[in-house]
DNA sequence: CCCGACCCTCCCCT
DNA sequence: AAGGGGAGGGTCG
């Protein structure tokens, strides 16, 4: 067991209107996170734990690094440097990498303000899920991951990717007996024997996707795959340039991007827009699953007619839509909708209720207090959804669609 | 453009 | 009390 030279916890200002990583890390664009301690988020990135925490005014965030000593770093996909010794420099240099993983530069309650102005629906749902932002993942991560999305849910999906990073992806250190390791290369995921083993971890019909699109990435080397990144939101350390504004159907840096993504098996539109807007920075790409399509049907006015249905032409209907209506940023704006629509967080739709029902934990959206809604929730790790608040689930729904309260409510007695 | 099949898990319902 | 039917951030042929 590698031993880990942990540095002090750092802080940066930054608002839970500009980033709540409660929302954020929980909304299904990244698969690894884990809570690691009460009100504490920790990932293996670059070669070092990261673990998180926020208050209203500030992340803190400190990173592990396995001691040099006793484990030599294993430098992880990309561009891991060796080791850096002085604490300073490890400080530093975690500063950059939490800046550009959690994207930071865009002006969130900006973008949400133009957003709520230009689209009454948009100002009706954001309120309560503020500080939803677009993280820039490593685009090879974010691939993989989007590839093991299709037909599956996020827990599924969660535990295939620590899965696929136990087995295949080197080791960085524990937090606890918990071993945090760093996704696997695509060349790790090449060998022989990998799609029978992933077939045999239960990934289904995605392990032969996960290995046809490893060889085919492989070959093409990394750096196709990061080639066709906006040229506004680099890798770490490279200079960011221009890419034009956006367009009907969008840029063409980002349809390019899109397009090729397409060659790979188990990417159709839907993953390939998941990973040019996570993955590749471009903002304006907006997946449409199914749960936007349900969004788009009852909020504006999609499913009658010529777009009755999901098809592929329907799907670039509802994506143009909603850059005419949101803008360069629409994925972003996309996401808090999307967001805003999972289960997960439906008891936050109706938090007043709850307080008003003499419900002793009070649900504050934008405060420390969502702690008491955390306590609660599962973490991704766990094997099963399970309900130990079903009483307030119940309550919750009443306020919500019939059909959802009829289920919820015929199951409670049960 | 429309289908069914595809791996697997959980859930509701009978 | 077992088991069908459906859905879960789709894709392929």
């Amino acid at each position: 067991m590698p031993s880990l030279r942990a540095s002090e916890w750092q802080n940066l200002p930054v608002s839970l209107k500009e980033l709540c990583i409660n929302t954020t890390l929980r909304c299904g664009q990244s698969f690894r996170w884990r809570k690691s301690a009460e009100d504490e988020w920790s990932l293996a990135l670059h070669g070092r734990i990261l673990s998180l925490r926020q208050d209203s005014e500030r992340l803190h965030y400190r990173a592990s690094f396995p001691s040099a000593a006793l484990a030599p770093p294993t430098p992880p996909a990309s561009t891991v440097p060796s080791a850096a010794e002085s604490v300073n420099q490890d400080d530093d240099d975690t500063l950059a990498l939490v800046k550009h993983y959690f994207n930071l530069t865009p002006n969130l309650a900006q973008l949400y303000d133009q957003w709520a102005l230009a689209d009454p629906n948009f100002r009706k749902r954001a309120p309560k899920f503020t500080g939803v932002r677009i993280l820039q993942q490593d685009a090879w991560e974010a691939l993989i991951g989007f590839i093991c999305s299709s037909n599956n849910n996020i827990s599924r999906i969660s535990q295939m990717v620590h899965n696929l990073c136990l087995h295949y992806g080197p080791l960085i250190g524990h937090v606890g007996a918990t071993p945090y390791h760093d996704f696997p290369t695509p060349k790790a995921l090449t060998g022989p024997k990998v799609e029978q083993h992933l077939q045999k971890l239960g990934f289904g019909y995605r392990a032969k996707y996960i290995y046809k699109t490893a060889v085919m990435v492989e070959e093409k080397g990394l750096d196709w795959l990061q080639d066709l990144c906006n040229p506004e939101n680099p890798p770490l350390g490279v200079d960011p340039k221009p890419a034009g504004e956006l367009v009907e159907g969008g840029r063409g840096g980002y349809r390019r991007a899109h397009e090729e993504l397409l060659a790979l098996h188990g990417v159709g539109p839907k993953v390939a827009d998941c990973v040019c807007l996570m993955g590749l920075g471009w903002s304006e790409s907006v997946p449409v699953d199914t749960h936007v399509w349900q969004i788009a049907q009852r909020d504006y006015k999609f499913g009658k007619g010529k777009h009755s249905s999901l098809t592929k032409a329907t799907y670039d209907a509802v994506a143009n839509r909603f850059r005419s209506l949101w803008g360069k940023e629409a994925g972003w704006a996309h996401s808090v909708l999307f967001t805003a629509d999972l289960k997960t967080f439906s008891e936050r739709l109706v938090a007043k209720v709850e307080v008003k029902e003499e419900t002793v934990v009070k649900i504050e959206v934008d405060g420390i207090k969502q702690e008491a809604d955390m306590v609660r929730m599962e973490t991704i790790t766990e094997k099963r959804v399970k309900r130990p608040f079903v009483k307030e689930e119940h309550q919750v729904l009443e306020v919500k669609e019939e059909k959802v309260t009829r289920k919820r409510a015929k199951r409670t007695k049960t």
